[in-house]
DNA sequence: CAAAGTATATCCATAACGGATATAACCAGA
DNA sequence: TCTGGTTATATCCGTTATGGATATACTTTG
């Protein structure tokens, strides 16, 4: 199964965060928050998901934009996409028993 | 944040299973099978969720229905369900964002 | 040009996990 | 009754993951 920090990462990709710093901050604000990656957590987890041929660096070679030189743009291989897509299904399984518990409304 | 084995216990308790066991049963049957907590990821995380005041042992001491002697229940504690909500709260953004994302329909 | 924010990378101590091993009670059927 | 399979809890050990600090440097804004 994938890692909370794993399926935070998949998620912010899907979701057209391409790099690493914007993946922190979209975890952040979906969070309202609560979630805070920190710099250790992220690189890591990107390259153990890169070394795990869920994701991929791919080169945003778009000129017009000036993008930030430094920036690493990942993107979700189709197997990270699988991944994620079994994840979340899980979730809305533990969501809908959270519901029917009465955690939530 | 509630590590992805301990919210589940608090859910599987939230859902009316009461001791160690079914909640290992439980987590199964929600994810089809794809989690599996281990007995020592199990026992483990009923003893810090207890240790950390989410969690309480009760004495489930019906005597009418004769229980299994070994059984231990557990309950939430207001706290644990409020954190329970919480990460269902949470969970939903995530399930959100993933529907928005196109990974589930 | 200085300060704040953006961006990535690495290190270390701590926390959590997975699976094996152990022990034993409970239950169904031969 | 005894025997095997399931239920139930507990602990140990090696591995993996985390959180936070530290480092470095580019970019943007006043």
């Amino acid at each position: 199964m994938l890692t909370a920090a794993g399926f935070h990462v998949l998620l912010a990709l899907a979701s057209g965060r391409g790099h690493g710093y914007a993946v922190m901050r979209f975890i952040e604000e979906i969070s309202g928050g609560a979630v805070k990656l920190g710099p250790g957590t992220l690189y890591r987890t990107i390259n153990r998901l890169v070394a795990d041929g869920l994701v991929e660096e791919f080169d945003a070679g778009d000129p017009a934009a000036p993008h930030d030189a430094r920036r690493r743009y990942y993107k979700l291989t189709p197997q990270g996409e699988r991944a994620a897509r079994d994840e979340a299904e899980l979730m809305t399984r533990l969501v809908t028993a959270a519901r029917k518990a009465g955690l939530i409304t």
